[in-house]
DNA sequence: ACTTTAAGCGGACCGCGGTCCACTTCGTGT
DNA sequence: ACACGAAGTGGACCGCGGTCCGCTTAAAGT
């Protein structure tokens, strides 16, 4: 249980809560009716608030509902679910994360070579994750959604790009999520803390699976 | 949802449901009262003629205690919680998967070079868990215990051994977790149902893998 | 301004996993 | 045979996530 988290913006888009995660595509979003939407913002603001006092995991439906002030239908129907809600809060940090990636300067963005570029990439994810540990966790409680989720299959999008500009051989898509999966959360958080794997140790083994499929010697 | 898969024999040993999943020590076990052990059969039998007839997903707790006519206590104090109930029932067939790669005839058992012996192994574990695909998905319901049960930690000890035996260079423990991270049940699941990818492309994907690590190029 | 209507709202309600604790039973030592 | 303690038992109880449905309200059309 990492506890404080900084209380952190809103986002006032997307009102749906449904392409949360999603970089780029808030066209589509069908437009709330005013008093939702502030209710919406309420909802997250409180959300934040009390994960930031308590730590999300000790942080139910009803006290978000309540401490906003609104009926718990109206927290369900906005967000679907408590993995909906979680999602909706990490959503403003995983987009900055994806406009790291997307745009953002050279090793981690465009402008450099792609195998440096995936090395970077795993690098930002391991940091980006163990900074928000507690809310990635909470969110992947329902292992089977995760890879459904417009953030996951962006990062499947990115590195098989990357992975291809780097004439990687094999077969691409799995190769990703081979990648993918050395970055999960829930192996991340065990290695780390379970197992006493430091950081350094992480980053050079993803650097070598990254590597071992990106040249060196298969060119 | 998939459906019925046959009923299957219940193991009588391992009273704590504890020990479960790990293969050969049912040393330690503290010998369960005579009417608690013959509930514990009856509960497994009664999980298991339920999941069969309706799938897993279908059953609750209360189904199963009062199918096994006992109080639902009992089932929590014997299983500890829903996932242990499911892992005790796993049990019997992960421990047949455990025979077979670690005393069972080569490929897959010893007798077989290292490499070989690995990609028999993401074969057999890919069958395995396909197999049985519901038990497994709901048994990793909660993400953050599965690397934590003996039956996972055995499969990294194996790797780890097959991967050394293997000359593998690099960091072998973080190998080894990156190649059962390739096996992941709900990974392969969705790429299987929800990508359209096919069984031979998964076994080719993980011969790749393993070949990556073990020699061919870096020798 | 007035109507209309889809969207939003709230909170009672439900089912499930999990806990608790007073009571029973097994099996051991005498 | 018996007494006694540890292990086992059952079912009432709890909290949480999630649903339902009758009421309210924002805002678009006229």
């Amino acid at each position: 249980m990492t506890e404080p988290l900084a209380p952190f913006p809103v986002p006032q888009d997307d009102p749906g809560g449904l392409t949360d995660l999603a970089l780029m595509p808030p066209v589509g979003a069908p437009q709330l009716r005013a008093d939702a939407a502030r209710n919406r913002t309420r909802l997250l603001e409180v959300a934040a608030r009390l994960a930031a006092e308590r730590g999300i995991a000790n942080v139910t439906m009803d006290d978000i509902a309540c401490g906003a002030g609104v009926g718990k239908g109206t927290v369900f129907r906005r967000f679907g679910d408590r993995t909906g809600l979680l999602v909706a809060l990490l959503s403003h940090h995983e987009e900055q994360l994806q406009a790291a990636f997307l745009s953002g300067p050279p090793p981690l963005g465009p402008g450099a070579p792609a195998a440096e570029r995936l090395r970077a990439f795993g690098s930002a994810v391991i940091h980006h994750e163990r900074l928000y540990r507690d809310f990635y966790l909470a969110a992947h409680a329902e292992p089977g959604r995760r890879r459904t989720n417009p953030a996951y299959q962006l990062r499947v999008a990115h590195v098989c790009m990357l992975l291809r500009e780097a004439r990687a051989d094999g077969d691409i898509e799995l190769v990703a999520h081979t990648l993918l999966g050395y970055l999960e959360t829930v192996l991340i958080d065990h290695l780390l803390t379970r197992r006493g794997v430091t950081l350094e140790r992480l980053q050079a083994g993803w650097c070598d699976l990254v590597d071992r499929y990106t040249g060196r010697c298969t060119g």
